[in-house]
DNA sequence: CTACGCGCTTGATCAAGATCAAGGCGCATT
DNA sequence: AATGCGCCTTGATCTTGATCAAGCGCGTAG
């Protein structure tokens, strides 16, 4: 999360920066629309958007770290999304937000107004499809995160933690996902805590262990290295032969 | 579940008996199309799909309860979504299925060829937009169900499925959801633990902790009588005032 | 420099839910 | 009627992770 997914050129258009090409959707531009409304900046740990505000748009990732989450009376918060660049924040047809949006690193989006966003749609169809496969995607992410809630121990839902941040950091490298791999946790103990229905004490002897054991170092609180990314794999409890199947 | 969603008219132009009106989707028609293939029926608990499983179709609930789940491999199951009339299962672009599709009740889909149906995504951005509109509100559905499996204690998980369960019955019946209430749980003890994140064991117990409290009553193993929504609803953890927010 | 706060670690204890085990009820088959 | 099976309940015990509590390291504000 540490380096830009995305590179920005300047349009002689007008005076916003534009995305020029951006890792996760291959290269596809959405955003020289008309129906842009304006970027906006988040910082670090801020709320970005609480559950119940009204949304009088629909806004793009561009660029950062964001999560959803849900929040109980009493306090006990579930996180139940990551939001990447490219993702998308608010949906056509429901402006009452739902969840609570935290910027983790600074985050950049991209708002359209939500009356041109849902014309696009309907004009646009390869727009719809695009929102559509992305949904999807996050359907099946949610789902397996469903599998990590309900049935694993928390050593397997650390450890499945750390597998998919080193997997999506080698991705984006373009490296090859085994060997000796390092990444840098986007998240505090607390944020992993929530994301993995945890206490941050449980996530942090549950590391402990991790560590003695000798499946990954770390180097301060952060960094971890992974000295085998096989190994690690199977403290997840995941399937062996080559995560999802499909 | 215990009646059907769906009225069925015969139709003069084909020998396939079409759905009229479902209540779920309002009244939309999306089944008389020339990328119909067939019509296919399973008896409940049949497996109607593995994970892994090559699909060259995608196929539409058109009556019954099916439910998607995903395994580890030392046998640990995760229900991960419930499959009810007018739902879609596989999707476009993707042609193994990621989920074991098992029928709850006895099932009827309605099977559409693949590649037909993907030309009319294109052809046809209603269907588009109604699938994106349809895999939103799952996503929402698998969002709240992480907050559940996350967060819950053993007593808000149960109640707050059989809340589910009543509420949506309710709605069906366009009864008010309050007063004294009564739903048949379409699912074993061992199916709810699937989809709580729980033991059978724990079920049970729980079921019969809040039967003693006088907040459910049992009429057999599987018909629920609820004396008042709303005290149940307060043992959910749920937000008291009024449900989702949106 | 000192004090404070934040993020993290570690220890001691507790409790919720899992596990292991036995038995009950309803129902279909013989 | 007897048998067996699927589904459910209940009890005894164990384990995992939560809770309560103390303290460390580091950056920052005063």
């Amino acid at each position: 999360m540490n380096q830009s997914l995305i590179e920005y050129k300047e349009c002689s258009d007008c005076p916003i920066r534009h995305r020029a090409v951006c890792a996760r959707c291959e290269g596809e531009e959405l955003d020289h629309l008309e129906s842009i409304k304006y970027y906006r900046s988040y910082t670090a740990g801020q709320s970005m958007i609480w559950a119940g505000d009204r949304m009088d748009f629909v806004a793009s990732v561009i660029e950062g770290v964001a999560t959803l989450s849900q929040t109980m009376e009493d306090g006990r918060t579930q996180m139940v999304g990551l939001l990447l660049p490219s993702d998308f924040i608010g949906r056509p047809g429901r402006d009452i937000a739902p969840y609570h949006v935290t910027a983790i690193s600074d985050v950049t989006v991209c708002c359209f107004r939500k009356k041109p966003f849902e014309e696009l749609l309907v004009t646009t169809p390869q727009i719809g499809q695009r929102l559509l496969e992305m949904a999807l995607d996050e359907l099946d992410a949610a789902r397996e995160w469903m599998l990590l809630l309900g049935r694993k121990t928390a050593r397997e839902k650390i450890s499945s933690l750390i597998a998919i941040i080193a997997r999506r950091d080698t991705e984006l490298k373009a490296l090859l996902p085994s060997g000796e791999v390092s990444v840098v946790l986007p998240l505090t103990r607390e944020a992993m805590a929530d994301y993995l229905g945890l206490t941050l004490e449980t996530v942090s002897r549950q590391i402990s262990a991790l560590k003695k054991d000798g499946i990954i170092q770390l180097e301060g609180k952060r960094k971890v290295i992974i000295p085998d990314l096989e190994t690690l794999m199977e403290e997840t409890g995941d399937d062996t032969d080559g995560g999802p199947l499909y």
